[in-house]
Formats: structure tokens, C-alpha cells, sequence
DNA sequence: ATTAAAAAAGACCAAAAAGTCTATTTTCAA
DNA sequence: TTGAAAATAGACTTTTTGGTCTTTTTTAAT
């Protein structure tokens, strides 16, 4: 990996995090070049303008999220573990493993209106995401580990809007209880379900 | 009501929903300006900055929600009507009844940094919201209407909570479908505590 | 070690945004 | 109806932000 390669790498990693808090419009050049220490000469050497930088930094949040879920949910065997393994990254939503919470979340308001690209793209990882917890739950109940009674599609956006909810409120009280409550009420209607 | 208060309130209604759609830092003067057919003198002779105006809009926007909520729960007699109405206000995510839609979502991100004073209105908001839905439950617990084995603190966060992440998912999806399934799931589990 | 190419610095420029001010128009009480 | 006060228009200024370009420094292949 050359200079210019790892440069680039280094400005990815500062800067993400900052978008992810401030938001795109929030977030000036000024701050990426306050944060990496560069100048202007620097940073447009590597990106060619804002709408590029925040198009990247974006990407790299929402790629670094759905690495972090499908390396989680790889280590487990069981579809319960699965399950309770994807719930525990937003355990803690105030020491959230991106600093600024959730990038779904985050770029989700703020793309409402004015962004329709990143809305698509946002919209393709629910909806993709949601498929994928359907099938682990679906594969959970041909297993024998689960009662076939669940309705897994209703689990699995009620689990996603209930974390998604929980981060907003966790993070604007400041306090991790409100998630802690959420946590401990999904995982018990989870294992309701559960055959021992 | 003099010309100056009217117009002062034409602009907060008209340039409201703006905030709410596209945030405090996605607005520009020029917006307002745009929407309220107005030239910078008249709107500078009614705000003093775009900081003042920003703080009147989001409150007005809050102020109108607590409105809405009061007055949808007022009208209702029983603990479970007065959950359903609340969670009516929801139910069409798409076409909300303020444009842009929850503004606790919306500047509740843009606040999570930044924004202390915005993020302790919102904190104090969600928390005194919380109050009022624990209080509904445990007075229909108390008049027979509610199973005592209900937790209202756990249904009044899970409603909330929902709800609010509906509103994203709907909302980046572009569907209502998600908020309707929520809703219908968030009744089934209320109607389930429903002493007959 | 030398040197050509790549990377970075930072002064500079351009555009967009916020904010000011005076001339003009509108309001409304006498 | 009229005229002083209030409200508004819109040109102008200032500030902020994004983006460019030339010079200097660093990199890395020879």
C-alpha cells in the first residue's frame, strides 16, 4: 500500500466519524482538515470535491456496519445466537462502535428529502437486512430450535425499529437504560419462541 | 392581531415544515425566503437571526406535537383508547401530519452533537412523554380496564421506541407498510393485557 | 545517493450563505 | 384622509465555505 493509498485511508477513518455525528451538511472541510491535521492541497488530492468525500465516508460507515453484523452473525451457529449477537452491537448506543450512533439512522433522517441516492441505498440495506434475519429465523424453525408459531417477518422489523428508536432515545436522554430495557425485552419475546 | 404578529406567524408555518425536512443546517435563509415569498428585510424585521429562527421553528414543531398528543389522548376515556389514538397519530408515516415527519427523529439526530440545548428539550420531551404513557397504563390497571401483570414503563419505551423507528424505516423505504405492521403488532400486545 | 514523480502545503479565488441598511410601501390611529 | 410609525423590498456588505493552483516537500525506484 502506497502513501497516497494509505492517506487516504487515514482521512476515511477521521473523517467518517464526524459526518456520522454532524451529519453531511453539519460537516465542513474545515473539520476534516482540523481533525487529519492537512491542508487543502492535501485532502483534494484525494477526493475531488465534498459531495465525493461525503458520498465516500457514507459508504465506509454503512460497509464498516454491515461488516461488523455479518462477521457477528457468522460466528454463531444457532439462529437464537445469531439473533442475539446482531442485538448486542447496539448494547452499548452511547460508546457506540462508530462514534455518532448508527449510520443508518443518522444518514436515514438526513437523506429524507434532498438525497435521493443515498435513500436507495439506505432503503436496499433494510430491506436486504430484513431478509436475511427472516431466513436465520425461518432456518431456526425447520431446525426444530424455534416454534414454527413466529412470525419471523414481524420479528425482525420489530427488533430493527425497536434498536433504531432505542439508539435515538438512549442517545438524546444520554443513558444507555431505555436500551438496556429494549435489549432485554426483545431477547425474552425471542426465546419465548424457543424449544428446549 | 396586528400585521406584524400575523405575518410573523405566517412565516413560522410556512417555513417550519422546511426545518423539519431538511434540518437546522440543511436550511438556508434563502429557503425561507423562497417558500415565504419574502425579501431578507421583512423576515430580518420579524427574527434577529437564523439561530432565533431555528430555535422558533423546532419549538413550534415540538410544541404542536405535545398539542396533537394532548389532544388526541384527551378525547378518549378509556387507558387502551387513549394508547390506540396516540399510536394513530403514526399510522400514516408517509404523508405525517406535520411534513417531514416526527421532529423528535428528525432533530434528535441533528441535535445528538452540537446542540445541547435542543438535545435537553428533546431529553425532557421523550422522558415527561414516557411519564404520561406509564400513567395512563397503571390508571386502567387500577380501574379493572388493564391486567396489573402488564410492565408500563416496558410498553409505554417499546410504543415509543417502535414508533419512532417505523417512522425511519418507513420513511427511507417510502412505504407505510412497515408502520402498519408495527401499529397492528403494538395494539395486539396491549389488547392481549385487555381485562373484558 | 540521485532524481523524477507523487503528495502536501497554504496562499489565493469563487461561490454561497448570513446579515445590514436605507429607500419605499403599507398600516392604522387620530 | 392623512401622516407618523411600522413593515418590507432589495441592493449591498460580511462571513463562511468550497475549491484551485503554484511552490515546496516527500517518496521510492534506480
Amino acid at each position: 500500500m502506497g502513501k497516497a493509498e494509505r492517506t487516504r485511508q487515514f482521512i476515511i477513518e477521521t473523517a467518517a466519524p464526524i459526518f456520522n455525528e454532524k451529519g453531511i451538511a453539519g460537516t465542513t472541510i474545515d473539520d476534516i482538515l482540523a481533525a487529519t491535521k492537512m491542508a487543502k492541497g492535501g485532502l483534494y488530492g484525494h477526493f475531488e470535491s465534498k459531495e465525493e468525500i461525503a458520498s465516500v465516508m457514507v459508504n465506509y460507515l454503512l460497509d464498516k456496519l454491515s461488516d461488523k453484523v455479518n462477521t457477528v452473525i457468522a460466528k454463531e451457529k444457532t439462529a437464537i445466537k445469531k439473533i442475539f449477537a446482531f442485538i448486542d452491537i447496539y448494547k452499548d448506543p452511547i460508546d457506540s462502535y462508530i462514534d455518532g450512533g448508527c449510520p443508518i439512522l443518522n444518514f436515514g433522517v438526513e437523506a429524507d428529502d434532498n438525497n435521493p441516492m443515498l435513500k436507495q441505498r439506505l432503503k436496499t440495506m433494510i430491506e436486504e437486512g430484513q431478509k436475511v434475519f427472516v431466513e436465520i429465523i425461518n432456518k431456526g424453525v425447520a431446525d426444530g430450535e424455534i416454534s414454527p408459531e413466529i412470525n419471523a417477518a414481524d420479528y425482525a422489523l420489530k427488533m430493527f425499529t425497536l434498536l433504531e428508536g432505542g439508539m435515538l432515545v438512549s442517545r438524546v436522554t444520554g443513558s444507555g437504560k431505555y436500551m438496556n430495557s429494549l435489549v432485554r425485552m426483545l431477547k425474552n419475546e425471542l426465546k419465548e419462541y424457543e424449544l428446549k
